[in-house]
DNA sequence: CGGAATTTTATTGTCCGACAATAATGGGAG
DNA sequence: CTCCCATTATTGTCGGACAATAAAATTCCG
């Protein structure tokens, strides 16, 4: 009795396409551990004689394990390993999802407002010396690039992005990374509109300071404080909080 | 310039499979509303013929877009339409990374204590009475359930699942649902090994006196309690809380 | 004998064409 | 206007082919 049965419901009546079932074949031999992640995948003609189908069969089949992260080719070659999913693969499709769902930025703030205070939290438990010294480059820099809008928004979104890998939690990681990419793009409207350098770096250095100390109060309650300002910011910037994320925001 | 660039960073120097051209062609079509959801999506020959490649080719592209749940035929059709990423659609796959990346236990509970209260919260502001109701009936259901640890697990999964949609944050829910899946098998092995069941439909009635009330603090914190309990069930139940999901859990 | 250069082989990406099964569609009978 | 049937369109699958090139095997040279 498998924890996860993603085979579960299937229609019996409706054959199923062979290329899926090769996909399922597949899937399950990973999933299970048959297939080790960076075993290699045998060949397509290989794969066709094995199950049975034409080449053709096969190649869709592998496209969907490609896409699913699966598989996949070491960067430049045409040979096929098994790998788990990166973490960009699946992000990518969250962010495809809520852009098609047109969930609106109110409910990604919402939602950074529940894990980034969390992941600071975490991250003031065990955030280590090369993490830390990192953030305070990074705040150095934010220091120095008060002018730069582009520079001051990639800077921000490598300050939030330690903080989470600091958090040593890869489930809330993957949760926050598809939203950030979202969230973010935003950044740069609010930044061209007011002159939130000063506000941003205040709170950062506010924040790394309780990591600095591994204060878990502070760093949680300082990163919410910077997150509620952040919105305030989006409101003053004369932005349509209800308005799906994804296309291009407008001013109001 | 759009806010969201999927196909910035592609190296030039070898040339992209066709495949890949099509897929990232129609990719664009969609996620820029040209093709909108609802739209019936040229036949395989058509777009063929259009992109100036074999209809081997087209297909593998079509594989892509259907994993993404960019497309999909509607139940027992042949036609192509395009459509919004259903929340199963990543979900699993989310679910299978989790897995294979050897997520811990410990990472998820974190996780979920941290979405769950949030998810309660946002619930106790915004929840109608169609839920509350669906919450009182899960809540007398559970209580005649005491004996079939089974159905215990399902209704609580129910519980928790009306919550996080009552809470009409999408992105929230988007977050929770992958962990849930593997979160909430866990449970089954605590109700087998503790008496679980009189906790469980304590904390639920209190949770739901608070929703009923919209109560937003007590909402919370009821939930909070309710998470930190399912740890120490897990904890008495002798189960591992550093060991991976995903496969079956082992009694230490 | 070990490593670099070169040849051979394996593998992928793409194409052409074909055919059966069946969903979609259009048209006629009631 | 609705229901049933013939026609058409579309997908799933197959067989085979070929160029490009990565991988493996082999030769060559210091």
């Amino acid at each position: 009795m498998p924890v996860i049965d993603p085979t579960a419901v299937e229609l019996q009546t409706r054959h199923e396409p062979a290329y899926r079932v090769v996909v399922r074949s597949i899937e399950a031999k990973i999933m299970s551990g048959q297939w080790a992640v960076g075993d290699r995948v045998p060949a397509e003609t290989t794969l066709a004689t094995d199950y049975g189908v034409h080449r053709s069969t096969v190649r869709e089949a592998i496209r969907v394990l490609e896409q699913n992260g699966l598989v996949r080719r070491h960067d430049g070659g045409k040979l096929l390993y098994v790998t788990a999913p990166r973490e960009a693969d699946i992000s990518q499709k969250v962010t495809a999802a809520i852009v098609l769902h047109e969930i609106s930025f109110f409910e990604l703030w919402e939602s950074m407002r529940c894990l980034e205070p969390m992941l600071a939290e975490c991250a003031a438990k065990r955030i280590d010396d090369e993490a830390l010294e990192a953030l305070r480059a990074n705040v150095e820099k934010t220091k120095a690039a008060f002018e730069d809008k582009r520079s001051l928004v990639e800077l921000d979104i490598e300050f939030h992005q330690i903080i989470a890998r600091a958090s040593r939690n890869r489930a809330l990681q993957l949760s926050r990374e598809p939203m950030s990419q979202l969230f973010y793009p935003a950044f740069f409207n609010v930044f061209s509109r007011l002159n939130a350098g000063e506000r941003l770096v205040f709170a950062h250095e506010r924040i790394l300071q309780a990591l600095s100390r591994r204060d878990v109060t502070d760093a949680r309650s300082w990163m919410d404080k910077h997150i509620v300002d952040f919105r305030r910011g989006y409101e003053l910037a004369n932005l349509d909080i209800e308005a799906p994320v994804g296309r291009a925001q407008q001013s109001g």
